[in-house]
DNA sequence: TATATTACGTTAAAATTATAACATTATAAA
DNA sequence: TTTATAATGTTATAATTTTAACGTAATATA
């Protein structure tokens, strides 16, 4: 489904948007964000009308009510639960990334298979992959990060899945089956990197 | 450019097709492939035809034969240097990333403004980042790990690409403006999960 | 106040991408 | 050896996505 992308497009639109709001400006046209984020205007004005936003003839869109619409999209209202499962290197890592503040994006809890050998190394605790299920379900989590070794991908996938999680951040190059209502994104580092070199070569 | 999805799903046979290999399998068939990868058995044969991979009517492809036409277009027969900038968190976790070895990925160096604050943390060397620009020539490096905070973005991707980098794994939600044989791919945390967010919602 | 301009938003066209159809050929079976 | 079968690879169709065209309305100017 080619709704990622778009989706994927509004953020940048989003992030854009907020750089000219800080640059001091009230309005902004569809080529302005067209231009910062690399696609056409049309693009822009085609995204724009399909999530109902709507600017003004000659005048473009107000700012401050643009960012208020892209927030209701993205529900920036609210705080958003996420766990975290495998504490090896990228694990450990993202555990401590500050970068999630600003979205309000909060790591609630980490669970590994070794839970003892990484507690206290972030300030997210670590609990035993066992304790996963009832900590989803109880605390009304729906989404995961997936950092855990290739080989241990897709049972803890139909763990997540079984406990109710519905959007996967899956970092392990596994292609991971899911029930339709579950939305896996892919970032495996090795893929992407040869990606990378064979668009180079 | 559409270019990009292509070679993703390019990547993703090939992990299945190593798969099907460890289970004992010396042919496979285009729907072994797309059931594994979760594509249709023609997008396969297409994709395959457009690298003009080859198999046999009624009898597939061999397994062995296949492999190493993979290996060929990813040029797996010798290794490729990635440098690192930027050694807070997500970089220093990146610095210690075992997975990348399999791959024949290799990160010769790290560059931070703060070379000294991180010296010593992986067995990767961390160097100021006025050496990047010798360090990249004189090795010939042509892919860059982007991993420094959102507002250096575009200015070390600048230093990248005026040393000679031509693909770039960008960590930031900064959409980098660099010259067309410049390759950028994005794979911002916070994007993504913002993603899950609205599209579990 | 009337006119010109400009940027939106929708509708239409083009391009790209994915799916399906099918002729072909290698294998297996009779 | 002949016939049937099965899976490829290409060509054709369909769907999606992007780009362009243009009528419309809001602002600015005369």
């Amino acid at each position: 489904m080619g709704t990622k992308s778009k989706i994927q497009r509004m953020i940048l639109y989003r992030v854009a948007t907020i750089h000219f709001r800080s640059l001091g400006f009230k309005r902004i046209f569809s080529y302005n964000i067209a231009r910062e984020v690399g696609v056409s205007p049309e693009q822009v004005r085609k995204d724009f009308s399909e999530f109902k936003f709507r600017g003004n003839k000659k005048a473009g869109y107000e700012i401050d009510e643009l960012i208020r619409q892209f927030d209701r999209i993205f529900q920036k209202d609210r705080e958003h639960k996420v766990i975290l499962v495998g504490m090896g290197n990228i694990g450990n890592a993202l555990s401590n990334y500050s970068g999630f503040r600003s979205s309000r994006i909060l790591i609630k809890a980490a669970f590994d298979i070794n839970p003892e050998k990484y507690q206290g190394e972030s300030s997210v605790p670590v609990y035993p992959l066992e304790n996963l299920p009832p900590f989803v379900k109880s605390n009304n989590v729906k989404i995961a990060i997936l950092a855990v070794p290739f080989e241990a991908a897709q049972n803890v996938a139909n763990l997540l899945v079984d406990s109710g999680i519905k959007g996967i951040m899956n970092f392990t190059y596994a292609n991971l089956r899911v029930p339709d209502d579950v939305h896996v994104i892919y970032v495996s580092l090795t893929n992407t990197l040869e990606s990378l070199i064979f668009l180079t070569s």
